[in-house]
DNA sequence: CGTATTTAGTCCAGATTGGAAGGATTAGGC
DNA sequence: GCCTAATCCTTCCAATCTGGACTAAATACG
């Protein structure tokens, strides 16, 4: 897994150079960035070098071609969240839903932040039918719903969080967090709020939980 | 206000004629489209041209250039929001905040579907700083937040919406509408969401309802 | 030290960009 | 029904940018 070198398959030769690696890394960060704000058809391979500090042909050289390396992009940005992730709930009794849900909601605003283009290369590849969005869905996106959905009907059932489509709410619940991210700079001149402030983005945690898991859980006995 | 010809200032002579009107709503349209799917450096003015069917130079006559166009496109949209609004407050009791509220949220949903480029044009231009989304914020985006504010305020106050800052709250109203729709490809991909079923789009409505003005209105005496 | 890996440097053929210029056409006022 | 301003069509351009191919130099690994 991980960053696959596209080049010829040389499988039995050496092993990859420590420079190697490095420029990889600096393509994916340089990638990452300049796909989350423009699209991937607003970026060229040239800008991305650029924001690299690395000469524009290497992109061919490490990641075949455009497509292979948004692809990777987006890989990657997914496998951090996953550990994020995983890592959050490891650290909260399975018993207790409302706890695990308000762990979730608190790590996903807090992934956000740390890392925008979780949710901006969403929103860049939904503005129109590509099969980049077709891949984004199949690989990461339905995985990820099929994983929470299940505790959000026990959730809803409990009478913890408000009863309808639980895909609706899902989404819901996604955009507060990561649409108003994307927004921040439109957020940021229209009203009072300002996501660089670490209280904000707790406040902002803290609401989403507080609107979406109203209810509490029912006395034990 | 509306369109404006941004030819010569030959304001004594004749009057606007009608097929210039007619092409100038085509390319408003067309630009609209282009824009809110592709962001402003994303499109080309050939493109705005060809949807329109209309030959690419008509958009320096008509418009002077892209970035006017842009502006007048963004102009049409929130003028055609505005009048929305206004019709739908209209029929709704001055003294019962919450189903102002609830008209309001409705309005926003069912607008939203009839125009999604509403919010796809924020999404696009929020993304990175531009002119266009500072005169966007400052024309549009503040003073209507500016309106909604105070009411908003009212109801956390009457106990009908979550407390909490303001600001925030109506963000996250705002993208559970917006944001979800700007969403549509994907969220139909991810889960059994299809916005273009009339009934899911009430579903929505109902639900941003129930989520976010969950208080009742205290008793009168 | 040799060799496979990685990088630098060049080049390309093509597409696209926003916009200018000038002639043809149409419609509105008289 | 004409005349003229308003509108439209056609053509052109110069600049820039596109993704990617190709070769030679440089570097690090074994």
């Amino acid at each position: 897994m991980g960053v696959e070198r596209a080049a010829a398959g040389t499988s039995a030769g050496r092993k990859q150079q420590q420079r190697s690696i490095l420029t990889q890394q600096k393509l994916l960060d340089a990638a990452i960035a300049a796909f989350s704000t423009n699209g991937f058809m607003g970026t060229s391979t040239r800008d991305i070098a650029e924001r690299a500090r690395v000469h524009h042909p290497l992109i061919t050289y490490h990641f075949k071609n455009k497509g292979e390396l948004w692809r990777a992009a987006a890989n990657r940005i997914f496998r951090e969240f996953n550990i994020s992730l995983v890592k959050a709930m490891a650290e909260v009794p399975e018993i207790d839903p409302k706890a695990r849900a308000e762990a979730f909601i608190r790590t996903y605003v807090k992934h956000s932040f740390g890392h925008p283009a979780l949710h901006k290369i969403i929103l860049q590849e939904s503005s129109y039918p590509s099969d980049r969005l077709d891949w984004l869905v199949a690989t990461h996106l339905k995985p990820l719903y099929a994983m929470v959905s299940g505790h959000l009907v026990k959730l809803q059932e409990l009478g913890i969080a408000p009863p309808g489509n639980p895909a609706l709410l899902y989404n819901m619940i996604r955009v507060s967090a990561g649409g108003l991210l994307a927004l921040g700079l439109e957020v940021k001149g229209t009203s009072n709020i300002n996501f660089d402030d670490q209280a904000q983005r707790d406040e902002l945690a803290e609401m989403i939980i507080r609107t979406f898991l109203p209810g509490n859980l029912p006395a034990q006995h």
